[in-house]
DNA sequence: TAACATAATGAATCTAAGA
DNA sequence: CTCTTAGATTCATTATGTT
């Protein structure tokens, strides 16, 4: 590198549409503050495609741009994209990086291999995920971000710690964001209404990331830009953006989108609290909180019917095990029932209603 | 399985005190059925630097080549406990790993390179996590499990759907769990009152992973035993362990603590037989037990589709002769259809699924 | 129009037994 | 080994259609 002749101005608030490694490395050294970067998941996805239910067929992400051949070579692509961030990123510069447990592991372990310092990994809880079809595993509801300064010396880094902690009822901003998947309005569709991309992001995903890390007329680089996420709510927050994408129609799209968006007020940027529903709290919960023993017997008020609790948080009357609903709804020959208000422990002799261990825990959900 | 030679006894419900990788490869292949580590990671970084495993500090913190030194000596000590692991394991085995962002994408790496298979990742929610005193970054309040199983070949796998559903306000259980940290009458104290681990794992987190994927009397490996959470809850849900510790306080304390655990009673354990496990009955046997008689109409519950009960349990739409589900799929145009539950006969005027008339032809086989 | 019912869909590593 | 068949399996939200 050496000499640095006439410096080219940056290519602020555009899309750059090509190889994002070399139009990274046609920027010059130590310019960007921010990279927020969704590559390709490396979803490794069976050929026989997946049913729903109903036997409608899932539309798996199953794009040419997701495939790659082995771990190796999903590695070197990693390595190679992270480096040339890491060139382009100022000192205190830091840089958010979107997985899954299909690939988020290759991607932590390159990003300190090459001497990036892990600040934080955060969950996206997601709100409405989509269901376990064939009951073979748990639920996959998250996704998980990587938070990450460029060195380990990089102490001066961007951290709104007080704007994040007011607007989250003055509790500290916890690694466990709660936020819903991408559709509806916000979900970019094409004049046959089909999904223009195939995996975009939230916004509100986004301007937690993009608010909590930068500073107005800060400048955003994402090298896997989509159909511009980063761009619109980095617009949105008085930030500068560079994208860069393969694609042209994601890059065409993009640019639409983002043109159509209007910088917020001063004022407006402090956002305030989304209002959720009130978190379920699983019954296995309360026998893990200690408040209900596995063993134990619960009744309904006037002890006329009881069952047995289990330690995985169902009931068993002695016939049927289910779940407290269920059980309740049996015992009773109704064709529903609320097991929360309907079954009782015994405690100093007397009756209490279940519903009664909820709200604690439904308070220390709610948190993230 | 052919002759096995004399075999040594699995040391079962015992701690093996010594090194996890030399313990581990004296025991016979395939033989445990879930692997539950919580491995150690020495990549801490102290306030004011990086520590070497052995706890001395690295002087030059961008010196990259002691960096890269530190990782690569992480990465051989996990490649080669969870080589023994893979094993020991049985086929349809799975293992469970936790960690944090220190160390967890070293591990997940290593997993998937030496052949193991990603099920899920699982998020530990903190119910009451330390908070972040300096205000420099997001309260780390979580911690990630990684579930593998032995191969992208082993289905076989033990995931107790159903009784995690029932325990889960009758819904799929996800991949965020909500556990309190382990604080009070659960964490061992010495005669000073100082923690005896620093890092004892809630109970509640084991026990949801020993549930999901394990059957009572199977046997759970763990090779960095400390302080006995897997054994204790192994002993209380009625399975078997394999402790494996170097620290012998650590192991002593371990014992004296399983050693106070009451299991659960055997019941209220028994795992309820899924449909899955159902044993399968043949359509014609409800012909044969008088239940539907041939030439019946069944129809879809709401009576848009007909088909008529040949004496061999076949169905025959008029065009085309098959089985329940065959012709229940071709009706609809659909790839597949459970006849089962699709198909109606008449009764009172009203229409009762064919499912119903399976139950009582199970419970017979059963008997008989 | 309002209320209600039905359909669609989201980064998915998603079956098991028997011939 | 492959091929066939039985039959088990979904939650939250938005979009669309019907009464």
């Amino acid at each position: 590198m050496g000499l640095v002749p006439t410096q080219r101005p940056l290519p602020l608030d555009q899309v750059l549409v090509g190889d994002c490694i070399a139009a990274m490395n046609a920027l010059p050294a130590s310019s960007v503050d921010c990279v927020f970067a969704d590559p390709p998941y490396n979803l490794q996805l069976g050929e026989a495609g997946l049913l729903r239910p109903d036997q409608s067929r899932v539309d798996a992400v199953d794009d040419d741009w997701d495939k790659f051949a082995t771990f190796e070579a999903y590695d070197a692509f990693t390595r190679d994209w992270l480096a040339a961030c890491r060139r382009v990123m100022k000192p205190n510069a830091t840089l958010w990086v979107i997985g899954s447990y299909h690939n988020i592991f290759r991607v932590g372990s390159a990003l300190q291999d090459l001497g990036y310092w892990i600040l934080n990994d955060i969950v996206w809880r997601k709100a409405n995920p989509m269901p376990n079809f064939r009951g073979k595993r748990f639920t996959n509801a998250h996704e998980t971000l990587i938070w990450a300064s460029r060195s380990a010396e990089s102490k001066g880094y961007t951290f709104h710690y007080d704007a994040l902690k007011g607007g989250n009822e003055d509790l500290q901003m916890r690694s466990d964001w709660f936020i819903p998947l991408c559709t509806g309005e916000e979900r970019l569709k094409d004049v046959e209404g089909h999904k223009v991309h195939p995996t975009q992001k939230p916004e509100a995903l986004l301007a937690r990331s993009l608010m909590a890390a930068t500073n107005p007329g800060d400048v955003v680089l994402d090298p896997f830009f989509g159909t511009g996420t980063t761009g619109a709510v980095a617009k949105r927050l008085g930030r500068r953006f560079i994208g860069i994408e393969r694609e042209a129609t994601y890059a065409k799209a993009a640019m639409e989108r983002i043109a159509a968006v209007q910088p917020l007020s001063k004022a407006a940027l402090m956002v305030a609290p989304t209002k959720r529903a009130e978190p379920r709290v699983p019954f296995l919960s309360v026998i893990e909180a200690g408040h209900i023993r596995p063993g134990e017997i619960v009744t309904d008020e006037r002890r006329r019917f009881r069952a047995t609790v289990r330690p995985d948080g169902q009931l068993d009357n002695g016939l049927v095990i289910g779940s407290i609903h269920k059980i309740g709804a049996l015992v009773q020959g109704l064709p529903a029932c609320n097991g929360w208000t309907f079954w009782h422990v015994e405690r100093a002799g007397k009756p209490v209603v279940i519903d009664s261990y909820r709200a604690g825990l439904r308070q220390a959900m709610a948190n993230g």
